[in-house]
DNA sequence: ACAAAAACCGATAGGCAATCGGTTTTTAGA
DNA sequence: TCTAAAAACCGATTGCCTATCGGTTTTTGT
């Protein structure tokens, strides 16, 4: 799954605000481009098919918010953009940590231990 | 950095095979396909000036060879992709695994662990 | 019922991979 | 050295996707 410039953009925007209807997020990112509420309204729709935003109708109009998490869309696109390249279909995104752990060095593998280590905790207060 | 399926295939290729020039790659995998020569001229070319494959006049043909290592493409893949969801700009490949961490369990944050480790060791084996 | 607001549809442009045909350049031999 | 074949190079086409809107249809509140 491809993403473009404005909708990264996007998506970023609903990282921020939970959520938001077409125009408000034109009056938001759209005027300062020079977009038409169109162009907002279709990249939010995009969006939507790609599974990326929900949306409810909330009177008249749509009101989308994220459908991922800023952590859930970064391990889905490395998912998908490695997925071609290992053999674990099962577990694309553990596959790519071992290969990519390579080209880190001693410091960078403390580092993401530590990151490991957080994680465990954030688990355990939140259990 | 867009890669296409034909793209893909030659890299894996090779990794296999250390160096081939177009005929050969052609036979290998433009045969089984059903492509041209030419199509296979053309995607080595692609992949050399993305600077995936490297290659040198060998005689009269371009003899072609990997650039980058399987777990070298695989950490440029995901930088690429992440780098524009990440703060640390220096370290997409660092930020992207932490925020991917968060969507593993607590069996996959061991296995990751013991893939470190491992790391590790090869390092010092090495050393 | 009607005007305004929003959604929906369809079209165009631009970028990139895939795919080749055809032309030019290079090279190994006669 | 001249030449035929091999390889590189060039340019065009197709297909897919994002970006971008104009215009039409649908919905809705009054």
């Amino acid at each position: 799954m491809q993403l473009g410039e404005l909708e990264k953009l996007v998506l970023q925007h609903f990282w921020n605000v939970k959520e938001a209807d077409a125009k408000q997020v034109h009056k938001v990112l759209g005027l300062a481009r020079g977009n038409s509420l169109n162009t907002i309204q279709s990249t939010l729709d995009r969006l939507f098919k790609k599974e990326l935003l929900k949306r409810t109708k909330q009177g008249h109009a749509y009101c989308y918010s994220a459908r991922v998490d800023r952590e859930g869309l970064i391990a889905q696109l490395i998912s998908n953009v490695t997925s071609d390249f290992v053999e674990d279909g099962e577990n694309s995104l553990i596959a790519a940590f071992s290969s990519a752990s390579a080209q880190l060095n001693d410091a960078q593998l403390d580092t993401l231990e530590k990151m490991i280590e957080k994680q465990r905790q954030l688990r355990k207060e939140q259990a």
